[in-house]
RNA sequence: GCCCUGGUAGUAUAGUCCGGUCUAGUAUAAGCGGCUGUCGCCCGCUCGACCCGGGUUCAAAUCCCGGCCAGGGCGCCA
């Protein structure tokens, strides 16, 4: 087939009628066999063998093989399958057949072929896997890469997990809301905000939903929130957005103790669902999912200086833990677990004290391995000591103001904790970079696509 | 922001240390031709690249300087 008539195909598109889809690729098995069926997806490959030629059509599900014995098929059918290339968007209206010559078991001949939509020859990366294109290089031409199944695959794996998760909550009682994005007090905390123009008035993107969910326990008593937040870091790292997407939840009559328990319950029931219901795309990925036995190891703050004294790394009591003796302590605790027991000053203003030992607060991290995955805490209900904690920490009160009206008209005692959906999504398909479990991420240097 | 490493066809890489048969190798993709059971199809032919600018040198993909870009690490990060 000359280059012309390939590209007077792929301009004059075929209309898809009143064709519809009843079956997805993978739902085509050997007991159809003799049944008619319409598929629409994407050509993957075509193994031409001059006598008969070979398609492999491609959808969200999987793919199936076409196939179009030259002296069987109408010359139609034949044109048409001439014409194809390549990531060509189709529809195949044709007869399955039961055969031993594929692994699948089937095949499907086809009666008529749609061309839906063209696509350029040469493909600026290499979708049949053979070549893989680097992170950057796949970036750059993201619509395309997730085309490629192992990378599609790891937002459906993330689609599962995030259904799981909402269940989880809806089952006991937690209500879905939803909080401002666009911010106007700069004082929140100590990480960097995006600004935005708001009618001529300064205002940023919000870097989290706290303030507004603990707001909410007075009324709602149990709330999540599933959004994106910004942070305008410097950071670059393989686990930092600027726009990463939080789960956050808060609830009232509650303490660190209780939300713990429940993060635990929530992450092994989320291992449970997505091991079971993406065993599929675990294979594709090659990636296992161990389900993990409640309760999680509970390392205080002090033992995991003591943990990393042992292995060399001397911090002095007080300070954050850097990235650095993170990574030993993930060697020495490679799976789940929490750090509590965190001295006040490492941890943001709103975390509750202890009142029988004010240095160390209500606070806590859950681990895996060296990541941070969740952090929560009891929280400051107490308006006196909540100004008393943004003094200490040089935040403007005036800036809360509004915030901590809230505080007059009957704060319960609340705890509550933010999932970070990325680093979740890490740790279930296995990836080390976080912009690979990210559609289209947006880090320190990267606004496009 | 700092440190390290790198930038070679559409993609992924070899070559750079120690400048010279590099007229830049290989795989894959793409183009043409052939093939009736492929499934990483196969076979033949073809196309296609040294990030940008400056310098050293008889000679630069290779050495030096500047820039841009990327990857990794650190710091930062409620």
């Amino acid at each position: 087939m000359s280059l012309q008539v390939k590209e007077l195909w792929s301009m004059i598109l075929d209309s898809i009628g009143d064709w519809t889809r009843k079956y997805y690729s993978e739902n085509i098995t050997p007991e159809l066999d003799g049944k008619e069926v319409t598929l629409f997806g994407w050509v993957q490959e075509i193994r031409d063998l001059g006598g008969i030629r070979f398609i492999i059509l491609q959808d969200r599900e999987g793919t199936i093989q076409v196939t179009i014995p030259r002296k069987k098929v109408s010359p139609e059918v034949l044109s048409k399958s001439e014409a194809l290339q390549k990531r060509y968007s189709i529809g195949v209206k044709g007869i399955i057949k039961k055969t031993i010559m594929t692994p699948r078991g089937v095949e499907v001949i086809p009666n008529q072929i749609k061309i839906l939509g063209g696509a350029t020859a040469q493909l600026p990366i290499d979708i049949t896997g053979n070549t893989p294109a680097n992170i950057d290089v796949r970036l750059d031409s993201r619509a395309l890469d997730l085309c490629i199944e192992p990378n599609t695959t790891i937002f459906k794996i993330q689609h599962h997990a995030l259904e799981a998760i909402r269940s989880f909550l809806f089952e006991r009682g937690f209500l879905e809301v939803h909080t401002p994005r666009i911010i106007a007090s700069a004082s929140e905390g100590g990480s960097a905000l995006f600004n935005v123009d708001y009618f001529g008035r300064k205002a940023f993107l919000a870097q989290s939903p706290q303030l507004y969910k603990e707001q909410l326990v007075m009324s709602l008593e149990k709330v999540f929130e599933v959004g994106p937040f910004f942070r305008a870091e410097e950071s670059h790292t393989r686990r930092h957005l600027s726009e990463f997407v939080s789960i956050d939840i808060e609830q009232a009559f509650a303490d660190a103790k209780v939300v713990m328990h429940l993060l635990e319950q929530l992450m092994q029931h989320t291992c449970k669902i997505v091991k079971e219901t993406c065993a599929k795309e675990l294979a594709t990925l090659n990636h296992e999912i161990v389900v993990p036995n409640l309760p999680f190891k509970r390392l205080t703050y002090d033992e995991v200086l003591n943990d990393l004294k042992e292995e060399g790394i001397t911090l002095p009591w007080g300070d954050d833990i850097p990235t650095q003796a993170f990574r030993t302590l993930g060697r020495i605790h490679p799976y789940f677990y929490y750090i509590t027991e965190w001295p006040t000053e490492s941890k943001v203003f709103y975390i509750k004290p202890r009142t029988d030992k004010p240095e160390i607060c209500e606070g806590f991290d859950l681990m895996w391995g060296w990541m941070e995955l969740v952090s929560g805490g009891t929280r400051i209900a107490k308006k006196e000591l909540l100004v008393k904690r943004l003094r200490e920490n040089g935040l403007n009160q005036e800036s809360f103001k509004y915030h901590l009206e809230a505080f007059d008209y009957g704060m319960p005692p609340h705890a509550g904790w933010a999932i970070g959906l990325e680093r979740l999504t890490m740790m279930l398909t296995g990836r080390k970079n976080i912009r690979e479990v990210t559609l289209y991420p947006r880090d320190r240097f990267r606004l496009t696509p």
